[in-house]
RNA sequence: GCCGGCUUAGCUCAGUUGGUAGAGCAACUGAUUUGUAAUCAGUAGGUCGAGGGUUCAAGUCCUUCAGCCGGCACCA
């Protein structure tokens, strides 16, 4: 006896077993057809699957959030049987669900190119219209493997090959007239293609391998989005076009603040603008972090290979590194990363348990050679600077000194106008240094500290740094993308490597533990992510030019730099506009810079020693004495944080 | 690094079937002294990413390399 609670809010009992054909009528009788999925017991199932006994089951239509990820599983299936279509040779990999749609990869003879997309969009609408049904079916492990050696699909047999169960479910596109599609398959899917609707659209296709592994067949990866309604299609492509405009390589070009070129692939070059922002950004953290308890120290560029060698990295990172042979033969490489030579002035001393936690941090240059591909603006560079910190302490500080790192981070967060984030803890990777036990200890001990710093983590299994496991913090900006940004990680095994150690309370010689954290990660990296959350509207804190005093005519120009010169002796980053045009020009070409303040001064201002004041994003004035306007501002300022001109689209 | 695409003036782009480059904005010069998102006129600006090849002739076709873009892989 299983009872289904239908939307509209009414009840159907059945009082013995039901197969989905039975649920599909009886619900397509009182749903106006509009059911295609149930769950049962909390588990999407589509109408061809058994209910069970005494389970509780819940009809959805395709426009329910549940139902989402099939809808875009089932678009990936008529994607594959499209693209067999098109090109009978293709052969199927797989085809997920995404966050925002689906793929499916294939292998192919030819690459797609661009003209293929519209073909196989212009298919799958086709196959859509055409309502075929998805049919759900069991077959015996033995018999799926003969069928799929026998249709030449070498992926699928891989996949059968790997399993274990006994039988596995199939799923078949019925469709009499271009032949059925197969695929293996867990479902679940929806009844038939037309449910699909027309709000899917062909994104793009890219290289991959089978399995992500360059060692295994180079596929075809056809990309594509699909949703319940073309509103949320809209949407999604109004979203893109948002992120588009707020792009950090177009902002960043536009506002003046940096540029890259082939001289230097992957590094930047900082213009005045860009590098102000750099310099704030770099003393509001240098700021919070002394507050903290940290000591800065600065740390060699070019290193010998000897200290890489001794600390793994060498072995592990050697062609990811920047490498110089010098004259006399020795081999150096410039740093990728500042640990082992933070170890260096630890070990300089004889440290005392007294003298622990040891906070040491340092805006440390370092200097990755990324491969070619992974090259993004600021996002990902080759030489960038951490703002990195090691924290030498004993087992019993790893609580505390996590918990408060999380503190430090919510708050430089919180300023820099962040206030989601959420974290992730990577345990140990395949490849490692220390033994089993050391990482059991690792593990538990972040594990336990990241509980009582009070937070909320998702497992991100072998995801770990080499020498410890890690917690990563993402955050969310403004358009709801996900920024990985601040990272803790647990270290046993360096300073054993590294011989530091330190003098326990009974005389003993002990190894401290070494709590690698960034907050920001990288500036480079974060100054990208800054630009794209605010769109280049800084808070004026941030902004690198606060306020641009703008003449009408020339008689106030001396007004104007007199004005000027208070604003900078307050430490206002303020420049002025005396050139020969019109007030209308000046403003536009200010409020196109993104400057939060303009001062706009006439004769009428000059008479009686004051402004007019414009913020960027209003179009009202405020005319108010000097030293008003100047207290206005320095007032924005203080305020740190907020920025009003930053919206979601 | 892999797959595909792209590279023409400072920027955004156009350039027909191969016949030696064009627009808008910016820049510069002059006029204009202006009241809150573009004043007018004129001038100048290019080894068409770099190298090699095919051709009477290459921005256009072929090829090698570099960089960039979108993914993949990588990310201490």
């Amino acid at each position: 006896m299983i009872s289904i609670h239908l939307k509209d809010g009414s009840q159907r009992r059945y009082d013995h077993e039901i197969s989905g054909k039975d649920l599909a009528n009886d619900i397509s009788v009182s749903l106006g057809k509009k059911a295609v999925l149930c769950k049962v017991n909390g588990v999407v199932q589509d109408l061809s699957a058994l209910i069970p006994d005494g389970a509780s089951a819940e009809i959805l239509t395709r426009e329910s959030p549940d139902a989402l990820e099939v809808l875009r599983h089932s678009s990936a299936h008529v994607l594959a049987k499209a693209v067999t279509e098109l090109f009978p040779a293709a052969q199927l990999a797989v085809g997920p669900a995404t966050e925002d749609g689906f793929f499916y990869d294939f292998a192919v003879e030819e690459p797609f190119v661009p003209e293929d997309w519209e073909k196989i969009e212009a298919a799958m609408r086709d196959i859509i219209h055409r309502d075929l049904p998805f049919e759900r079916q069991v077959w015996t492990r033995q018999d799926a493997l003969a069928f799929f050696r026998k249709h030449n699909e070498p992926f699928k047999v891989k996949i059968l090959e790997d399993l274990e169960a006994d039988t596995v479910s199939v799923y078949k596109i019925v469709d009499a007239q271009h032949g059925d599609l197969y695929d293996l398959c867990r479902g679940p899917h929806l009844p038939s293609t037309k449910f699909i609707g027309d709000a899917v659209k062909i994104l793009k296709t890219a290289g991959a391998y089978w399995k992500g592994d360059k060692n295994e067949a180079p596929l075809q990866r056809v990309y594509g989005t699909v949703w319940p309604t073309q509103e949320e299609l809209d949407t999604f492509f109004r979203r893109r076009e948002e992120a588009e405009k707020r792009d950090h390589r177009k902002i960043g070009a536009e506002l003046d603040l940096f540029h890259m070129q082939d001289l230097s692939p992957g590094a930047v070059f900082w213009h005045t603008k860009g590098w102000t922002l750099y310099r704030t950004l770099r003393n509001f953290v240098r700021g919070r972090i002394e507050a903290d308890g940290y000591k800065e120290v600065n740390t060699p560029t070019i290193v010998d290979r000897i200290l890489w060698e001794k600390s793994g990295h060498w072995e592990k990172f050697r062609e990811n590194m920047f490498v110089t042979e010098l004259e006399d033969g020795r081999t150096m490489a410039i740093k990728p990363m500042n640990c082992p030579c933070h170890v260096q002035i630890f070990n300089q001393k004889l440290v005392s348990y007294k003298d622990l936690p040891w906070r040491m941090a340092e805006f440390g240059s370092c200097h990755r050679y990324e491969p070619s591909g992974a090259l993004h603006g600021l996002m990902r560079v080759r030489g960038f600077v951490q703002d990195d910190a090691h924290i030498f302490c004993t087992p019993q500080q790893i609580v505390s000194e996590t918990r408060r790192f999380c503190e430090l981070l919510r708050g430089i967060y919180h300023t820099l106008g962040f206030d989601t984030f959420f974290v992730k803890f990577s345990d140990r990777p395949a490849k490692r240094a220390g033994s089993d036990e050391v990482w059991d200890l690792a593990e538990s001990s972040l594990m336990q500290a990241s509980r009582e710093a009070g937070l909320d983590f998702t497992l991100n299994s072998g995801e770990g740094a080499f020498y410890g496991p890690k917690l990563e913090f993402v955050l969310k900006d403004c358009l709801g993308r996900d920024w990985q940004c601040g990272t803790l990680q647990l270290d046993f095994v360096l300073p054993e490597r590294l011989g530091a150690t330190y003098i326990q309370e009974d005389g003993s010689k002990a190894h401290p533990v070494m709590l690698h954290r960034a907050v920001l990660g990288s500036l480079e990296r974060f100054i990208g992510i800054l630009i794209e959350h605010y769109a280049g509207k800084f808070p004026t804190w941030l902004a690198p030019v606060q306020v641009v005093v703008a003449t009408i005519t020339e008689e106030a120009n001396g007004f104007a730099e007199g004005l000027l010169q208070r604003l900078r002796q307050e430490g206002i980053r303020a420049e002025v506009d005396v050139r020969n045009e019109k007030i209308s020009y000046k403003i536009r070409e200010h409020s196109l810079q993104k400057i939060p303040y303009i001062f706009v001064v006439g004769k009428k201002e000059m008479a009686e020693d004051k402004v007019a004041i414009r913020q960027l994003g209003t179009e009202e004035q405020q005319v108010v004495s000097v030293s008003e306007a100047i207290h206005l501002l320095q007032q924005d300022i203080r305020q740190g944080r907020g920025n009003p001109l930053c919206t979601a689209a």
